[in-house]
DNA sequence: TCTGGGGTCCTAGGACCC
DNA sequence: TCTGGGGTCCTAGGACCC
């Protein structure tokens, strides 16, 4: 057995962890540069708020019925989130973290524990420990626990925690849920189920082995057999390190500055480098890329990139900014107002695993070293508090009008009680 | 005026090898 | 006149997830 255990409305519950008067009413949390919705409170999906829509396409909607609009947090939803986990992990000997707001936990072996009460104590235990209302769903296979714990949003009644395990319940909630709602069926999978008459889970459970494989591969199969409570998705203790690590931000403004962008660029370049750095990894190759805004029919459009190999895989944030900032100079066209930017490390090596070279006139254990010690310095008295020159010094220019405090990790943000 | 930011896996087809 | 058989690697594109 597994289950999954899925944070409600999680960005949204975070707020509201402090700032209970935000119960009750209708909540959204934007994404970034406040452009669309990717967190909603009950009261506000009830409204008709979708899921992505840019705000200010509902902006008379959240006027007319007062919906309370954030900023998005990442630096609470994190360490909500890692409180989440170390409360789940009390339970379980292992877990997988698969998203910000979502884990799996492995229950094979403990079959003999009442899980239904189990599930519904964990539950429990979170909103306790952390204020955020979690859904644990108990199944044989993981497709089935994501099922199982959305039916615990559907039904209060469940107090957060549902155990499927009889084939005769399972089907009878397959009957009902609707195929597009499976975890590994997209649009267009629904698209080509629907126009197939296959409209609820059960309803594909019945297509024929063959037919699935055809149709959507071998990954649409192993939905298919976990559907069927046949379990063929690994449980994946630890996360592997990335094989790419990108980090990309749209702006509040456009840019048409070379350095400016250069500077926010650089930015970027070093959020990339310290990730690299975290998961002990090297790469061997680098992409820098800009583009206007897609979204205006009127002005000049223009989307470059461009790939810088390194003959030695590097890690270190000096050398990559060094490329980097060469590179955006070449792909830099004057006149162009430029909406977004990124950098993407890829290539991978680990740590252990570099090959070096003969003819190296880099001194890379200088680089090293100096890297430990910004990385070390800056997690300690916070972000960029080292930085190389190239780098902006006033942050991402993003917009955050409706920013909440970091309750939990800036002294200053702290809540006070009153006695 | 205003439109996010990260990832993964699989497959088909082409280039190339012997 | 006739024109093999087996393999790998790479890339782009398409699907999916949160």
């Amino acid at each position: 057995m597994f289950a999954l255990a899925d944070c409600n409305n999680f960005f949204v519950s975070c707020e509201r962890v402090f700032n209970p008067g935000l119960n009750g009413r209708p909540v959204v949390v934007l994404s970034n540069n406040d452009g669309c919705i990717v967190s909603r409170s009950n009261e506000a999906k009830k409204l008709g708020i979708k899921m992505g829509v840019p705000l200010f396409q509902v902006r008379e909607l959240v006027q007319k019925h007062e919906i309370v609009v954030f900023s998005s947090n990442y630096v609470l939803y994190g360490d909500m989130s890692r409180r989440v986990q170390e409360t789940l992990r009390t339970f379980v000997p292992a877990i997988e973290i698969y998203s910000i707001d979502e884990a799996f936990l492995d229950l094979r072996g403990m079959e003999h524990f009442d899980l239904d009460a189990l599930a519904k104590k964990i539950s429990l235990t979170c909103l306790r420990h952390t204020g955020i209302p979690v859904s644990v769903g108990v199944a044989p296979t993981k497709t089935l626990a994501k099922v199982a714990s959305k039916l615990c949003k559907q039904y209060p009644k469940l107090r957060g925690g549902c155990y499927l395990y009889k084939p005769a319940d399972i089907e009878k909630v397959l009957k009902t849920y609707p195929i597009d709602d499976v975890w590994g069926i997209g649009r267009q999978y629904t698209k080509k189920l629907r126009a197939l008459g296959v409209g609820t889970a059960y309803e594909f459970t019945q297509l024929s082995a063959p037919r699935v494989q055809k149709m959507m591969g071998i990954t649409g199969l192993r939905t298919w057999k976990e559907l069927r409570a046949e379990a063929c998705i690994e449980f994946m203790q630890a996360n592997p390190p990335k094989q790419q690590i990108c980090v990309s931000r749209s702006f509040s403004k456009e840019i048409s500055d070379c350095k400016e962008l250069g500077m926010q660029v650089s930015m970027f370049c070093a959020m990339a480098c310290e990730k690299l750095r975290k998961q002990n990894s090297h790469c061997h190759q680098a992409l820098v890329f800009i583009l206007t805004n897609p979204h205006k029919e009127d002005s000049p459009r223009h989307f470059e990139s461009t790939l810088i190999s390194f003959q030695v895989p590097t890690s270190s944030t000096l050398e990559i900014n060094r490329a980097i900032l060469q590179a955006l100079q070449r792909i830099f066209k004057p006149f162009c107002a430029y909406k977004k930017a990124g950098v993407v490390l890829m290539e991978m090596v680990p740590d252990s695993a570099v090959q070096g070279s003969l003819f190296d006139e880099l001194d890379r254990e200088k680089h090293r070293r100096l890297m430990k010690a910004v990385d070390k310095i800056n997690q300690k008295n916070g972000y960029s508090s080292v930085a190389v020159a190239t780098q902006s010094l006033e942050g991402i220019k993003m917009n955050r009008r409706y920013l909440s405090p970091q309750y939990t990790t800036k002294w200053s943000d702290i809540i006070k009680v009153k006695v």
